[in-house]
DNA sequence: AAATCAAATAAGGTATACCTAATTTCGATT
DNA sequence: AATCGAAATTAGGTATACCTTATTTGATTT
Protein backbone atom coordinates (compact mmCIF):
# COMPACT_ATOMS: atom_id res chain seq x y z
CA UNK A 1 0.00 0.00 0.00
CA UNK A 2 1.06 3.25 -0.74
CA UNK A 3 1.89 5.99 1.76
CA UNK A 4 2.09 9.99 1.22
CA UNK A 5 4.65 12.33 2.65
CA UNK A 6 1.96 13.39 5.14
CA UNK A 7 1.42 9.68 6.85
CA UNK A 8 5.01 9.04 7.33
CA UNK A 9 5.47 12.17 8.93
CA UNK A 10 2.38 10.65 11.29
CA UNK A 11 4.05 7.80 11.86
CA UNK A 12 7.21 8.99 12.21
CA UNK A 13 6.54 11.50 15.20
CA UNK A 14 4.14 8.29 17.24
CA UNK A 15 7.16 6.66 16.97
CA UNK A 16 8.79 9.11 18.83
CA UNK A 17 6.24 9.98 20.85
CA UNK A 18 5.85 6.71 22.07
CA UNK A 19 9.74 6.41 23.26
CA UNK A 20 9.02 9.17 25.08
CA UNK A 21 5.43 9.24 26.77
CA UNK A 22 3.56 6.31 28.31
CA UNK A 23 0.53 7.55 26.52
CA UNK A 24 0.06 9.12 23.06
CA UNK A 25 -2.60 11.55 22.58
CA UNK A 26 -4.13 13.37 19.15
CA UNK A 27 -2.73 16.53 21.10
CA UNK A 28 0.08 15.62 21.53
CA UNK A 29 0.25 14.91 18.15
CA UNK A 30 -1.28 17.88 17.00
CA UNK A 31 1.64 19.64 19.03
CA UNK A 32 4.76 18.50 17.61
CA UNK A 33 3.08 18.20 14.24
CA UNK A 34 2.11 21.93 14.51
CA UNK A 35 -1.21 21.06 13.03
CA UNK A 36 -5.35 21.26 14.32
CA UNK A 37 -6.62 18.33 16.57
CA UNK A 38 -8.85 18.23 14.41
CA UNK A 39 -7.17 17.15 11.72
CA UNK A 40 -5.11 14.85 14.07
CA UNK A 41 -8.17 13.08 14.08
CA UNK A 42 -8.27 12.96 11.11
CA UNK A 43 -6.03 11.43 9.98
CA UNK A 44 -5.41 8.96 12.71
CA UNK A 45 -9.02 7.87 11.62
CA UNK A 46 -7.09 6.62 7.83
CA UNK A 47 -4.43 5.46 9.90
CA UNK A 48 -6.19 2.98 11.85
CA UNK A 49 -8.30 2.16 8.67
CA UNK A 50 -4.97 0.84 7.08
CA UNK A 51 -3.89 -0.88 10.00
CA UNK A 52 -0.97 1.27 10.94
CA UNK A 53 -2.10 2.22 14.39
CA UNK A 54 -4.31 2.04 16.87
CA UNK A 55 -6.39 4.31 19.07
CA UNK A 56 -8.29 3.66 22.11
CA UNK A 57 -9.14 6.70 24.08
CA UNK A 58 -7.38 4.91 27.32
CA UNK A 59 -4.24 3.79 25.65
CA UNK A 60 -4.03 6.43 23.37
CA UNK A 61 -2.76 5.99 19.72
CA UNK A 62 -0.21 3.19 19.02
CA UNK A 63 1.75 1.59 16.14
CA UNK A 64 0.74 -1.66 14.82
CA UNK A 65 3.64 -3.61 14.40
CA UNK A 66 3.44 -2.82 10.42
CA UNK A 67 3.27 0.84 11.56
CA UNK A 68 5.97 0.38 13.51
CA UNK A 69 8.79 -1.22 10.95
CA UNK A 70 7.21 1.38 8.49
CA UNK A 71 8.41 4.43 11.15
CA UNK A 72 11.60 2.66 11.46
CA UNK A 73 12.61 2.84 8.28
CA UNK A 74 11.71 6.55 8.08
CA UNK A 75 13.96 7.03 10.77
CA UNK A 76 16.59 4.79 9.63
CA UNK A 77 16.34 7.00 6.33
CA UNK A 78 16.58 10.09 8.08
CA UNK A 79 19.38 9.18 10.65
CA UNK A 80 21.66 7.94 7.35
CA UNK A 81 20.95 11.13 5.77
CA UNK A 82 21.64 13.37 8.47
CA UNK A 83 24.95 11.59 8.61
CA UNK A 84 25.72 11.96 4.99
CA UNK A 85 24.83 15.40 5.20
CA UNK A 86 27.21 16.03 7.98
CA UNK A 87 29.96 13.44 6.92
CA UNK A 88 30.15 13.68 3.02
CA UNK A 89 28.86 17.14 2.48
CA UNK A 90 30.36 19.45 5.78
CA UNK A 91 26.77 20.68 7.10
CA UNK A 92 26.96 21.48 10.76
CA UNK A 93 25.14 19.61 13.31
CA UNK A 94 22.21 21.94 13.69
CA UNK A 95 21.36 22.01 9.87
CA UNK A 96 21.08 18.41 9.20
CA UNK A 97 17.89 17.76 10.37
CA UNK A 98 16.05 20.15 8.56
CA UNK A 99 17.16 18.82 4.92
CA UNK A 100 17.04 15.23 6.65
CA UNK A 101 13.40 15.72 6.86
CA UNK A 102 12.92 16.25 3.29
CA UNK A 103 15.64 13.49 2.74
CA UNK A 104 14.19 11.12 4.54
CA UNK A 105 10.65 10.22 2.11
CA UNK A 106 12.90 9.69 -0.85
CA UNK A 107 11.91 5.61 -2.40
CA UNK A 108 14.08 3.38 -3.96
CA UNK A 109 14.45 0.28 -3.92
CA UNK A 110 17.88 -0.98 -2.44
CA UNK A 111 18.54 2.99 -1.49
CA UNK A 112 19.02 2.75 2.54
CA UNK A 113 21.47 -0.16 1.95
CA UNK A 114 23.80 1.54 -0.53
CA UNK A 115 23.55 4.76 1.34
CA UNK A 116 24.22 3.12 4.39
CA UNK A 117 27.71 0.14 2.99
CA UNK A 118 28.81 3.76 0.95
CA UNK A 119 28.83 5.60 4.71
CA UNK A 120 30.53 2.58 5.72
CA UNK A 121 27.74 1.35 8.41
CA UNK A 122 27.10 4.46 10.72
CA UNK A 123 25.85 3.45 14.16
CA UNK A 124 24.78 6.80 15.35
CA UNK A 125 23.23 9.57 13.74
CA UNK A 126 24.93 12.97 14.34
CA UNK A 127 22.61 14.04 16.97
CA UNK A 128 23.49 10.57 19.32
CA UNK A 129 20.75 8.85 18.09
CA UNK A 130 21.04 5.62 17.13
CA UNK A 131 20.65 4.44 13.35
CA UNK A 132 17.78 1.62 12.81
CA UNK A 133 19.24 -1.42 11.16
CA UNK A 134 17.43 -2.90 8.12
CA UNK A 135 15.76 -5.94 9.98
CA UNK A 136 14.33 -2.46 12.64
CA UNK A 137 16.83 -3.62 15.40
CA UNK A 138 18.18 -0.40 17.14
CA UNK A 139 20.62 0.10 19.68
CA UNK A 140 20.46 2.60 22.72
CA UNK A 141 21.58 6.03 22.12
CA UNK A 142 24.73 6.70 23.11
CA UNK A 143 24.36 10.39 24.15
CA UNK A 144 23.92 11.18 28.08
CA UNK A 145 23.58 14.39 30.00
CA UNK A 146 26.88 16.32 31.15
CA UNK A 147 26.07 15.39 34.13
CA UNK A 148 26.95 12.14 33.89
CA UNK A 149 29.78 12.26 31.86
CA UNK A 150 33.51 10.69 33.01
CA UNK A 151 35.47 13.34 34.81
CA UNK A 152 38.22 14.96 32.23
CA UNK A 153 36.48 13.24 29.33
CA UNK A 154 35.63 15.47 26.48
CA UNK A 155 32.40 15.38 24.56
CA UNK A 156 30.55 17.44 22.05
CA UNK A 157 27.08 18.98 22.69
CA UNK A 158 24.92 17.26 20.13
CA UNK A 159 21.40 17.95 21.86
CA UNK A 160 19.42 19.54 24.63
CA UNK A 161 16.95 18.22 27.14
CA UNK A 162 15.20 21.65 28.00
CA UNK A 163 14.78 23.72 24.87
CA UNK A 164 13.08 26.85 26.49
CA UNK A 165 14.10 30.33 25.20
CA UNK A 166 15.23 30.88 28.25
CA UNK A 167 17.66 27.94 28.37
CA UNK A 168 19.03 28.81 24.93
CA UNK A 169 19.73 32.40 25.69
CA UNK A 170 21.96 30.97 28.81
CA UNK A 171 23.51 28.54 26.52
CA UNK A 172 24.25 31.49 23.91
CA UNK A 173 25.90 33.83 26.54
CA UNK A 174 28.40 30.71 27.17
CA UNK A 175 28.94 30.38 23.72
CA UNK A 176 27.79 26.72 23.45
CA UNK A 177 25.96 25.43 20.43
CA UNK A 178 25.68 21.76 18.68
CA UNK A 179 29.01 20.96 18.14
CA UNK A 180 30.67 22.45 21.06
CA UNK A 181 32.98 20.29 22.51
CA UNK A 182 33.05 20.64 26.31
CA UNK A 183 35.45 18.31 29.01
CA UNK A 184 34.05 17.92 31.93
CA UNK A 185 36.66 19.13 34.93
CA UNK A 186 35.27 18.37 38.14
CA UNK A 187 31.88 17.51 40.13
CA UNK A 188 31.18 19.20 42.79
CA UNK A 189 29.37 16.34 45.30
CA UNK A 190 27.91 19.07 48.16
CA UNK A 191 25.00 20.92 44.96
CA UNK A 192 25.82 18.67 42.16
CA UNK A 193 27.31 21.87 40.33
CA UNK A 194 30.16 20.93 37.75
CA UNK A 195 32.92 22.61 36.18
CA UNK A 196 33.60 22.37 32.67
CA UNK A 197 35.53 23.75 30.51
CA UNK A 198 33.85 25.26 27.18
CA UNK A 199 36.26 24.64 23.82
CA UNK A 200 39.49 26.31 24.85
CA UNK A 201 38.41 28.60 27.31
CA UNK A 202 39.28 28.73 31.17
CA UNK A 203 36.73 26.67 33.04
CA UNK A 204 33.43 27.55 34.57
CA UNK A 205 30.91 26.34 37.18
CA UNK A 206 27.48 25.29 36.00
CA UNK A 207 24.64 24.48 38.39
CA UNK A 208 23.18 20.43 38.14
CA UNK A 209 20.16 21.76 36.24
CA UNK A 210 22.18 23.09 33.72
CA UNK A 211 24.28 19.69 33.22
CA UNK A 212 21.26 17.28 33.22
CA UNK A 213 20.06 19.67 30.32
CA UNK A 214 22.75 19.04 28.23
CA UNK A 215 23.39 16.33 26.23
CA UNK A 216 26.98 14.88 25.21
CA UNK A 217 28.63 12.57 23.05
CA UNK A 218 31.75 11.20 24.37
CA UNK A 219 34.57 10.60 22.29
CA UNK B 1 7.94 32.78 -3.76
CA UNK B 2 7.13 29.13 -2.85
CA UNK B 3 6.76 26.56 -5.74
CA UNK B 4 5.25 23.10 -5.44
CA UNK B 5 6.74 20.01 -6.98
CA UNK B 6 4.54 19.70 -9.56
CA UNK B 7 5.21 23.31 -10.59
CA UNK B 8 8.94 22.23 -10.57
CA UNK B 9 8.37 19.37 -12.57
CA UNK B 10 5.74 21.69 -15.06
CA UNK B 11 8.72 24.27 -15.53
CA UNK B 12 11.56 21.48 -16.41
CA UNK B 13 9.43 19.52 -18.85
CA UNK B 14 8.75 23.03 -20.65
CA UNK B 15 12.66 23.87 -20.47
CA UNK B 16 13.14 20.32 -22.52
CA UNK B 17 10.92 20.75 -24.17
CA UNK B 18 11.51 24.50 -25.62
CA UNK B 19 15.05 22.57 -26.10
CA UNK B 20 13.68 20.09 -28.83
CA UNK B 21 10.65 22.09 -30.31
CA UNK B 22 9.75 24.95 -31.85
CA UNK B 23 6.96 25.84 -29.78
CA UNK B 24 5.22 23.99 -26.91
CA UNK B 25 1.91 23.58 -26.78
CA UNK B 26 -0.55 22.22 -23.77
CA UNK B 27 -0.93 19.15 -25.73
CA UNK B 28 3.12 18.26 -26.01
CA UNK B 29 2.99 19.03 -22.23
CA UNK B 30 -0.05 16.78 -20.99
CA UNK B 31 1.61 13.85 -23.30
CA UNK B 32 4.91 14.61 -21.31
CA UNK B 33 3.62 14.56 -18.16
CA UNK B 34 0.96 12.33 -18.45
CA UNK B 35 -1.81 14.17 -17.15
CA UNK B 36 -4.86 15.68 -19.17
CA UNK B 37 -4.76 18.77 -21.49
CA UNK B 38 -7.33 20.07 -18.58
CA UNK B 39 -5.26 19.97 -16.03
CA UNK B 40 -2.01 21.22 -18.00
CA UNK B 41 -4.13 24.45 -19.09
CA UNK B 42 -5.48 25.15 -15.15
CA UNK B 43 -1.47 25.06 -14.21
CA UNK B 44 -0.50 26.88 -16.96
CA UNK B 45 -2.73 29.75 -15.95
CA UNK B 46 -1.42 29.67 -12.33
CA UNK B 47 2.48 29.82 -14.00
CA UNK B 48 1.45 32.55 -16.20
CA UNK B 49 0.12 34.70 -13.20
CA UNK B 50 3.14 33.65 -11.20
CA UNK B 51 5.00 35.39 -14.36
CA UNK B 52 6.71 32.13 -14.71
CA UNK B 53 5.64 31.17 -18.21
CA UNK B 54 4.49 33.32 -20.80
CA UNK B 55 1.55 31.75 -23.19
CA UNK B 56 -0.05 32.90 -26.26
CA UNK B 57 -1.24 30.47 -28.60
CA UNK B 58 0.81 31.02 -31.57
CA UNK B 59 3.97 31.02 -29.91
CA UNK B 60 2.80 28.44 -27.10
CA UNK B 61 3.86 28.67 -23.78
CA UNK B 62 7.73 29.98 -22.90
CA UNK B 63 9.52 30.44 -19.61
CA UNK B 64 10.01 34.03 -18.29
CA UNK B 65 13.66 34.46 -17.31
CA UNK B 66 12.84 33.87 -13.92
CA UNK B 67 11.30 30.22 -14.88
CA UNK B 68 14.30 29.23 -17.04
CA UNK B 69 16.25 30.30 -13.75
CA UNK B 70 13.85 28.14 -11.47
CA UNK B 71 13.75 25.31 -14.75
CA UNK B 72 17.65 25.55 -14.41
CA UNK B 73 18.48 25.16 -11.11
CA UNK B 74 15.90 21.75 -10.65
CA UNK B 75 17.75 20.40 -13.90
CA UNK B 76 21.03 21.07 -11.69
CA UNK B 77 20.01 19.56 -9.20
CA UNK B 78 18.57 16.25 -10.98
CA UNK B 79 21.91 15.84 -12.64
CA UNK B 80 24.08 16.43 -9.60
CA UNK B 81 21.79 13.72 -7.78
CA UNK B 82 22.38 11.72 -11.03
CA UNK B 83 26.10 11.62 -10.79
CA UNK B 84 25.72 11.03 -6.96
CA UNK B 85 24.22 7.88 -7.42
CA UNK B 86 26.16 6.30 -10.33
CA UNK B 87 29.26 7.05 -8.66
CA UNK B 88 28.74 6.99 -4.79
CA UNK B 89 25.94 4.40 -4.57
CA UNK B 90 26.89 2.54 -7.85
CA UNK B 91 23.63 2.52 -9.03
CA UNK B 92 23.39 1.70 -13.17
CA UNK B 93 22.80 4.22 -15.37
CA UNK B 94 18.99 3.37 -15.87
CA UNK B 95 18.21 3.54 -12.50
CA UNK B 96 19.35 6.56 -11.92
CA UNK B 97 16.94 8.63 -13.20
CA UNK B 98 13.78 7.71 -11.40
CA UNK B 99 15.23 8.09 -8.08
CA UNK B 100 16.88 11.96 -9.39
CA UNK B 101 13.43 12.70 -9.75
CA UNK B 102 12.93 12.57 -6.12
CA UNK B 103 15.98 14.01 -5.27
CA UNK B 104 15.60 16.75 -7.29
CA UNK B 105 12.57 18.71 -5.50
CA UNK B 106 15.14 18.56 -2.02
CA UNK B 107 15.95 22.26 -0.99
CA UNK B 108 18.52 23.56 1.67
CA UNK B 109 20.61 26.62 0.99
CA UNK B 110 23.76 25.74 -0.59
CA UNK B 111 23.08 22.05 -1.09
CA UNK B 112 23.89 22.33 -4.72
CA UNK B 113 26.95 23.64 -4.21
CA UNK B 114 28.52 21.34 -1.30
CA UNK B 115 27.24 18.60 -3.43
CA UNK B 116 28.96 19.54 -6.81
CA UNK B 117 32.15 20.51 -4.58
CA UNK B 118 31.90 16.97 -3.11
CA UNK B 119 31.28 15.40 -6.27
CA UNK B 120 34.45 17.83 -7.55
CA UNK B 121 32.08 19.36 -10.10
CA UNK B 122 31.26 17.13 -12.53
CA UNK B 123 30.37 18.44 -16.12
CA UNK B 124 27.63 15.81 -17.27
CA UNK B 125 25.85 13.44 -15.93
CA UNK B 126 25.84 9.50 -16.53
CA UNK B 127 23.39 10.36 -19.23
CA UNK B 128 26.01 12.88 -21.49
CA UNK B 129 23.90 15.83 -20.41
CA UNK B 130 25.45 19.12 -19.00
CA UNK B 131 24.93 19.87 -15.71
CA UNK B 132 24.02 23.83 -15.27
CA UNK B 133 26.37 25.73 -13.14
CA UNK B 134 25.43 27.64 -10.38
CA UNK B 135 24.80 30.90 -12.29
CA UNK B 136 22.83 28.69 -15.09
CA UNK B 137 25.43 28.17 -17.87
CA UNK B 138 25.05 25.22 -19.58
CA UNK B 139 27.45 23.81 -21.88
CA UNK B 140 26.62 21.62 -25.07
CA UNK B 141 26.24 17.97 -24.41
CA UNK B 142 29.17 15.52 -25.15
CA UNK B 143 27.14 12.79 -26.61
CA UNK B 144 26.94 12.05 -30.05
CA UNK B 145 25.44 9.47 -32.12
CA UNK B 146 27.01 6.19 -32.77
CA UNK B 147 26.94 7.13 -36.09
CA UNK B 148 29.42 10.13 -35.70
CA UNK B 149 31.52 8.27 -33.97
CA UNK B 150 35.33 8.61 -34.24
CA UNK B 151 37.00 5.39 -36.19
CA UNK B 152 38.16 2.41 -33.67
CA UNK B 153 36.75 4.94 -30.49
CA UNK B 154 35.25 2.89 -27.63
CA UNK B 155 31.76 4.59 -25.78
CA UNK B 156 29.18 3.75 -23.66
CA UNK B 157 25.67 3.66 -24.54
CA UNK B 158 23.98 6.57 -22.76
CA UNK B 159 20.76 6.79 -24.45
CA UNK B 160 18.48 6.30 -27.46
CA UNK B 161 16.91 8.78 -29.75
CA UNK B 162 14.41 6.37 -31.28
CA UNK B 163 12.31 4.81 -28.11
CA UNK B 164 9.76 3.06 -30.02
CA UNK B 165 9.46 -0.74 -28.76
CA UNK B 166 10.68 -2.56 -31.77
CA UNK B 167 14.15 -0.47 -31.53
CA UNK B 168 14.07 -1.41 -27.91
CA UNK B 169 13.79 -5.25 -28.83
CA UNK B 170 16.36 -5.11 -31.41
CA UNK B 171 18.49 -3.93 -28.63
CA UNK B 172 17.76 -6.00 -26.82
CA UNK B 173 18.28 -8.79 -29.18
CA UNK B 174 22.04 -7.45 -29.58
CA UNK B 175 21.91 -7.27 -25.59
CA UNK B 176 23.10 -3.78 -26.02
CA UNK B 177 21.71 -1.31 -22.82
CA UNK B 178 22.30 1.52 -21.06
CA UNK B 179 26.01 1.38 -20.16
CA UNK B 180 27.43 -1.22 -22.58
CA UNK B 181 30.81 -0.78 -24.57
CA UNK B 182 30.85 -0.21 -27.96
CA UNK B 183 33.82 0.14 -30.69
CA UNK B 184 32.81 1.79 -33.66
CA UNK B 185 35.59 -0.30 -35.70
CA UNK B 186 34.41 0.36 -39.06
CA UNK B 187 32.46 2.75 -41.37
CA UNK B 188 31.05 1.43 -44.75
CA UNK B 189 30.70 4.11 -47.13
CA UNK B 190 28.41 2.86 -49.14
CA UNK B 191 25.32 2.95 -47.47
CA UNK B 192 26.38 4.21 -43.98
CA UNK B 193 26.11 1.23 -42.35
CA UNK B 194 28.68 0.01 -39.56
CA UNK B 195 30.79 -2.27 -37.87
CA UNK B 196 30.88 -2.22 -34.75
CA UNK B 197 31.78 -4.25 -31.78
CA UNK B 198 29.35 -4.90 -28.33
CA UNK B 199 31.80 -5.44 -25.25
CA UNK B 200 34.03 -8.10 -26.35
CA UNK B 201 32.12 -10.04 -28.63
CA UNK B 202 33.38 -10.14 -32.27
CA UNK B 203 32.06 -7.12 -34.71
CA UNK B 204 28.64 -6.75 -36.55
CA UNK B 205 27.04 -4.85 -38.60
CA UNK B 206 24.24 -2.21 -38.35
CA UNK B 207 22.31 -0.17 -40.75
CA UNK B 208 23.12 3.64 -40.28
CA UNK B 209 19.46 4.40 -38.97
CA UNK B 210 20.48 2.11 -35.88
CA UNK B 211 23.40 4.00 -35.25
CA UNK B 212 22.01 7.63 -35.86
CA UNK B 213 19.39 6.38 -32.76
CA UNK B 214 22.45 5.29 -30.43
CA UNK B 215 24.02 7.89 -28.53
CA UNK B 216 27.13 7.25 -26.99
CA UNK B 217 29.56 8.87 -24.75
CA UNK B 218 33.05 8.48 -25.99
CA UNK B 219 35.96 7.99 -22.96
C1' DA C 1 -24.00 15.17 41.91
C1' DA C 2 -23.15 19.66 39.59
C1' DA C 3 -19.89 22.56 37.54
C1' DT C 4 -15.93 23.28 34.99
C1' DC C 5 -12.46 22.96 31.60
C1' DA C 6 -9.58 20.83 28.45
C1' DA C 7 -9.37 17.26 25.12
C1' DA C 8 -11.73 14.94 21.51
C1' DT C 9 -14.69 14.97 17.82
C1' DA C 10 -18.04 16.51 14.24
C1' DA C 11 -19.39 19.62 10.64
C1' DG C 12 -18.42 22.29 7.11
C1' DG C 13 -14.90 24.94 4.43
C1' DT C 14 -10.37 25.86 1.59
C1' DA C 15 -6.45 25.06 -1.71
C1' DT C 16 -3.97 21.97 -4.66
C1' DA C 17 -3.80 19.20 -8.40
C1' DC C 18 -5.74 16.04 -10.58
C1' DC C 19 -10.00 14.02 -13.47
C1' DT C 20 -14.00 13.43 -17.30
C1' DA C 21 -17.24 15.26 -20.31
C1' DA C 22 -18.84 18.96 -22.79
C1' DT C 23 -17.98 22.97 -25.69
C1' DT C 24 -15.36 26.24 -28.26
C1' DT C 25 -11.69 27.67 -31.21
C1' DC C 26 -8.91 27.44 -35.11
C1' DG C 27 -6.32 25.91 -38.92
C1' DA C 28 -6.62 22.99 -42.88
C1' DT C 29 -9.22 20.94 -46.25
C1' DT C 30 -12.74 20.77 -49.42
C1' DA D 1 -16.74 30.31 -47.43
C1' DA D 2 -18.53 25.91 -45.26
C1' DT D 3 -16.81 21.89 -42.96
C1' DC D 4 -14.17 19.03 -40.24
C1' DG D 5 -11.14 17.45 -36.71
C1' DA D 6 -7.77 18.17 -33.46
C1' DA D 7 -6.42 21.15 -29.89
C1' DA D 8 -7.77 24.26 -26.41
C1' DT D 9 -10.77 25.45 -23.01
C1' DT D 10 -14.72 25.49 -19.69
C1' DA D 11 -17.54 23.34 -16.27
C1' DG D 12 -18.11 20.52 -12.78
C1' DG D 13 -16.25 16.72 -9.93
C1' DT D 14 -12.75 13.98 -6.76
C1' DA D 15 -9.13 13.05 -3.12
C1' DT D 16 -5.82 14.80 0.11
C1' DA D 17 -4.70 17.32 3.90
C1' DC D 18 -5.25 21.00 5.93
C1' DC D 19 -8.41 24.74 8.44
C1' DT D 20 -12.05 27.04 11.92
C1' DT D 21 -15.94 26.77 14.62
C1' DA D 22 -19.13 24.37 17.08
C1' DT D 23 -20.37 20.51 20.09
C1' DT D 24 -19.55 16.53 22.92
C1' DT D 25 -17.02 13.81 26.21
C1' DG D 26 -14.72 12.93 30.26
C1' DA D 27 -11.83 13.70 34.07
C1' DT D 28 -11.39 16.99 38.12
C1' DT D 29 -12.80 19.90 41.27
C1' DT D 30 -16.21 21.90 44.17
Amino acid sequence: MIHSLSEENYLKTICHLEDKESKVSPAMLAKRLKISAASVIEMIKKLVEKQWVLYEKKRGIRLTEKGQNMALEIIRSHRLWEFFLLEKLLYTWDEVHDIAEQLEHVKASDLLKRLEHYLEYPQYDPHGDPIPQADGFMRPGDRIPLSEAQLESIGRVVAVKDSSSDFLQYLQKLSIEIGTEIQLVDKVPFNGSVIIRIGKDHPVNISREFAENLLIKEQ
